[in-house]
DNA sequence: CATGAATGAGCCTTCATTCAT
DNA sequence: TATGAATGAAGGCTCATTCAT
């Protein structure tokens, strides 16, 4: 959807369903018929875009290859998406309003934190992690990795993309394979 | 300012200034002395959000204890704060939208992490850490707080607080002391 | 028409094109086969139900009965239809709005006045009345009960359709048979 | 209010607020700080002509007059102040569409009819009329002259003023005084 | 004849902002 | 400093109408 672009650059307030009307190539109207509402395109543009950094985040070849590189492969491919994206980055942080938007936000969250969980399981299972509680962890990691993103390219432009991935790969793969910072 | 709880609760389009003006028990004009535009008036209500949690964060006893005992007593001290703003959380993350909007709020964190950085600075000073980017990991951790506070108190209205709290502490002690998960 | 029962219950506003031709199970397109835009929909919805309430007060037994029983006739068959169409009645006093539904709607009035005055013109003849003004009062007449059923089914719902049959009965008798209320 | 003449001449639909505000000499905002809707304020504006009728019909010289006098005056007067008002005389029959609305008019008209009922019962307790049921006849005559003053003023824009006035005058003393039509 | 997706003009309404008091 | 009535720009949304199928 153009929505996207236009949402991202203006913010919510600022763009007008003629804008994304003009920009999508169809009349006011139109829109109307796909959505009940400005909110629900703007919803729906801001999912559009988990999606697809979602989708590379899942991607199997990351998730089947050795656990000492699982860290670094899947941070690098969601910020490359991230780059990819960074037009559309500002639509990462919606601010959600209604339990039906968080609902919505948090299907598309579970998505991808439900199999970092099933992940962890697996090495557990295979006796290469001690136990511990997979899913929080899971969750933890995918806030923090999102947090880093939004800093990074909402805040920050993308201008220190390389220091932040590095720095956030070292800190994940440091509580995965050590050593603590403290000897 | 009586503003941030009607902010918090209906978002910034759907909040009037005759509402918080009637909150505040001011006439509408009167929200015009002090502030030059609504938009103004919705950040320095987040603003002060941040404030509040930093000043919890930033307690010198805090940061003079044994090392050991610092990522959990910080972490400790920011729930208590959220759980007892609760009803503002959702001011916790605004959508910026112009640059001076942006660097005012990096201010605010600027603050935080410096003083996270100049104290593990301290401790690599100490030989008590490894030398490493602090700056990168102050602003990294902090980040990894700020995401877990807003998922925990934001979108699951502080259900799993507990949970949430201690695998957070676990995982930034890990980082810190170890052990890794992997072994 | 079905378009007649969504009128009446919801006003020419409140009404659209697309309930009407759901209601009449067509697409909205064959609405306009039939009808060149909305006003005409709604004007032959109100003119139908006028024809019907005419054609009830047209029937020839009634007129060819003998004079004193023609009032009552007259005025029991009307109120009959109209309770018969009471979920219509408020199509029964339209807003018109130009010139052409005016003239439209007089086509309508005129029937059946002319009706009447022909029925008076020919009792006058008779010298079964004094000679008057028989076109005007048979205009007079017909206004009158058009408004005592608006009165009784539109505003009051047939609450008290009875009294207000029979007292508008009364004074009909009386004007044409007296007595006058003064002796 | 200036809004009585450009509903009166446009009809609700083809009203814009924006008309309105500009004939009255304010802003758009200002209609809304005394009028919730535009419903209310074409409501406002027939009820206010309804008013000015009803005032006209209940001077206290009319009914203070000799009955023999009474049906003449009361609807001289009122045709006098319609045709005073006879931009407006399209506002008089509104399309009633809430309950609230339909409520609102009837006050108006009760306010008519109480005034011409309690008439009437002085004048059958004084032996001047035989008794007769006078709420339902003053709420039928006021009905009948309504009708007429619609259909002289609106449908034919007073044109034959005269004859209809006559003529209803004739109709209401003649069941008032007699004689009948028929002999 | 029938359809119904697409259109886009147009209006009601809101509400941030001002300014005379 | 405080007020709050008045302003009027602006936009979400509706829906009558059209036309390609």
């Amino acid at each position: 959807m153009a929505a996207r672009e236009i949402f991202a650059r203006q913010g919510y307030e600022a763009t007008t369903i003629a804008e994304i009307a003009n920009a999508a190539e169809v009349a006011v109207g139109t829109v109307y018929l796909y959505f009940p509402n400005k909110r629900e395109v703007y919803v729906a543009a801001s999912i559009s875009l988990s999606d697809e950094i979602a989708d590379a985040l899942l991607q199997p070849e990351i998730l089947a290859s050795p656990l000492k590189q699982v860290p670094r492969a899947l941070i690098e491919s969601t910020f490359q998406t991230c780059r990819a994206n960074d037009k559309f980055m500002s639509l990462f942080q919606v601010n959600l309003q209604t339990q039906a938007e968080i609902t919505l936000h948090q299907k598309d969250h579970t998505r991808i934190i439900q199999t970092i969980n099933i992940l962890l399981l697996h090495y557990v299972a295979q006796g290469d992690m001690a136990p511990f509680d997979t899913e929080m962890y899971a969750k933890i990691l995918f806030n923090l990795v999102n947090s880093v993103l939004y800093d990074c390219f909402c805040l920050e432009s993308g201008a220190s993309e390389e220091r932040y991935r590095e720095q956030t790969i070292e800190i994940v793969e440091r509580i995965f394979f050590g050593p603590a910072l403290h000897p």
